[in-house]
RNA sequence: UGGGCGGUCGCCAAGUUGGUAAGGCACCGGACUUUGGAUCCGGCAUUCGAAGGUUCGAAUCCUUCCCGCCCAGCCA
């Protein structure tokens, strides 16, 4: 009753939504489930989420939200050895700065432990259940391969009496751990492994973190989450792929056993990203393995980390809605992840001006002591952003990058003899460099055009490029925190240890920037665009006297797409 | 090899009475620009895993084949 056919059913179809929408809009249609749409997001509490989660969060949220329904929060709880508070906490945090809000519908699936085993002793009662006595690896060998048929266990056909007797003794603690296990009784013959009398409780004497030791059997996933599904009225029950051959469990549990509803599970493709790895155990031992520095390292693909990077829920909530739902594995560009973040920024980080590896510039004709204050546009997406004032003096702070002593073709940036414009400030001409003993350039000397500041009759005067800077006296000493991505090939687990593709550079921390006063008293978490950098955010561990700061995401690069085209071309 | 899913542009993804391939990202041009940013305009699948077949006409129907993913936890 749980297949259906899309091609038998008289309802309209919804061209342009994704399959998951278009059941939706078909079975409310159909006026099924009262017409209500009631979801869940159902984490287990044994690790931190991920942008992989974000995608079904956004998927169970959004879809609550589209079709003026509900979701609740369910933590999967089942399975005592792997979980923990830490996680339900983290898991809460990381939701609601999603975006997200499950009011007062916070729930476990351990506050159902004993309406699940009142429903495994019906299943007894109904002669669908018993209590296996065999072992681990007895019970595996029965259970056939997937070309051959399991066989049945020698104590598949004891007495319902006999089940219930020894399942309350499970209960009550009776039994060591792996004596007995319920299971469901269906069919060993199931070309689906998963109808060959699979494990509905078992024993487990270790505290839960919610329910302490209160019990010590506890239910399998497949018969929990039917259950708490039901109970909690669920209408679509959304997961991944994999569970696709659970599907005639899910409904098998759910038509066995007297339930207030008959939820439906429906399927999707998890998400992948290139350059990442998004499975918990690895991004457990990453941490674990202190191969990053903790769950909210901003090279990490959680929620955490990407928080702590400065990426706009807004940017995710995009992205998870601009990649589509579709059944197909697929695997995401990050590039596609970066597009939503740029996107967000650029139309609400604010500019500001800052100097990752400082050279000096010393303006020649323009007096010592003396101080400009410069209008500058805090952000030309958003005029309601207004301006600020930037202090500008005989020494500024260029970036090493923007001048060349040896410019190659295309350089529109400083270099002797050369014009470029000071970004809010004047154009100048460089007139000469300073080197050390060893020959590198410490020091860069030009001189201003006085007439073209803003707003002056020279200021449009076409110059070739236009650099930032940062007064040498008034700006501020910061810590610049550069991420690339942790690993180096596109799929990471392709072959061999995923370890062994970890980016060596994918941290690059720069501990003598200089930024312009207006931020050095930002926040943590702000945003901001560094001007021709890109976008960083304020990290927690900024300190009053050094502001330290995260790239979230470079700006679109132009230029270094050209210098690496003329680079290949050299060569 | 048994079962379950899937295969449309470099990456996603529409395509739902068979009527002659949306859109996004990326990429390539060009305009504009005091961010080599943003914006804007233009280009980008004669082809839908392959081969046959049905049809006036097929990504959509039929047949066969190929490839990929998932399942043999007392994990979820």
């Amino acid at each position: 009753m749980s297949d259906r056919d899309p091609a038998d059913s008289a309802a309209p179809r919804t061209p342009g939504l994704d399959f998951i929408r278009q059941r939706i809009t078909q079975d409310l249609a159909e006026g099924k489930n009262e017409g209500r749409v009631h979801t869940r997001f159902p984490p287990e509490p044994n690790g931190y989420l991920h942008v992989g989660h974000a995608k079904s969060i956004c998927l169970n949220f959004g879809l609550a939200g589209e079709f003026g329904g509900l979701c609740n929060l369910r933590f999967d709880d089942t399975n005592p050895v792997k979980e923990d508070t830490e996680y339900v906490e983290s898991i809460k945090r990381d939701v609601r700065w999603l975006g997200f809000d499950w009011a007062d519908r916070e729930y476990y699936a351990s506050d159902y432990f004993e309406k699940i085993h009142d429903c495994a002793v019906e299943l007894i009662r109904k002669g669908l259940a018993y209590v296996d006595s065999s072992s681990a690896e007895e019970i595996r060998a029965m259970r056939g391969t997937l070309t051959e048929p399991g066989t049945n266990s020698p104590y598949r056909e004891r007495s319902v009496e006999e089940n219930l007797d020894l399942f309350a003794r499970m209960r009550a603690g009776e039994f060591a751990d792996g004596a007995h296990i319920l299971r469901a009784k269906i069919d060993m013959a199931s070309p689906n492994i998963n109808l060959r009398d699979p494990a509905l409780f078992r024993i487990r004497k270790v505290e839960h973190h919610r329910t302490g030791s209160a019990w010590c059997i506890y239910p399998m996933y497949d018969f929990a989450h039917a259950i708490s599904d039901a109970l909690e009225r669920i209408t679509h029950s959304i997961c991944t792929l994999e569970f696709e051959d659970h599907r005639p469990l899910y409904d098998w549990c759910i038509d066995n056993v007297t339930l207030p509803s008959r939820p439906e599970q429906i399927e999707f493709a998890r998400l992948n990203l290139t350059y990442t790895v998004m499975s918990k155990r690895k991004l457990l031992e990453l941490v674990r393995d202190k191969h990053v520095n903790g769950w909210d390292d901003p090279r990490m693909p959680t929620l955490a980390g990407m928080r702590r990077r400065g990426v706009p829920p807004a940017a995710l909530r995009d992205f998870c809605q601009r990649i589509g739902l579709a059944k197909k594995n697929a695997t995401i560009d990050v590039g596609q992840l970066e597009f939503s973040i740029r996107d967000e920024l650029n139309r609400t980080a604010p500019r500001v001006m800052a100097v990752l590896r400082p050279l000096k510039l010393v303006i020649e004709n323009w007096e010592e002591g003396r101080v400009e204050e410069m209008d500058a546009v805090n952000n030309p997406e958003d005029p309601s952003a207004g301006t600020r004032k930037v202090p500008f003096a005989r020494e500024l702070w260029i970036e090493q990058d923007d001048f060349r002593e040896d410019p190659p073709k295309k350089f529109f940036r400083l270099a002797p003899g050369a014009e470029v414009r000071l970004r809010y400030g004047y154009i100048v001409k460089c007139t000469g460099v300073v080197k050390n003993d060893a020959g590198d350039v410490v020091e860069v000397r030009c001189t201003h055009d006085p007439n073209t500041k803003s707003g002056m009759p020279d200021a449009n005067r076409k110059v070739k490029g236009t650099i930032h800077w940062v007064s040498a006296q008034h700006a501020v000493q910061a810590e610049v925190r550069l991420y690339d991505r942790l690993f180096k090939s596109e799929n990471p687990e392709e072959a061999g240890s995923f370890l062994d593709d970890l980016n060596p550079d994918s941290l690059d921390v720069i501990g003598d920037a200089r930024v312009e006063p207006s931020v050095a008293a930002a926040e943590a978490g702000s945003r901001f665009q560094f001007e021709r950098l890109g976008y960083f955010a304020v990290d927690p561990d900024a300190a009053p006297t050094k502001p330290v700061f995260n790239r979230v995401v470079t700006l679109r690069d132009t230029w270094a797409k050209i210098a690496q085209s003329e680079q290949a071309a050299r060569s």
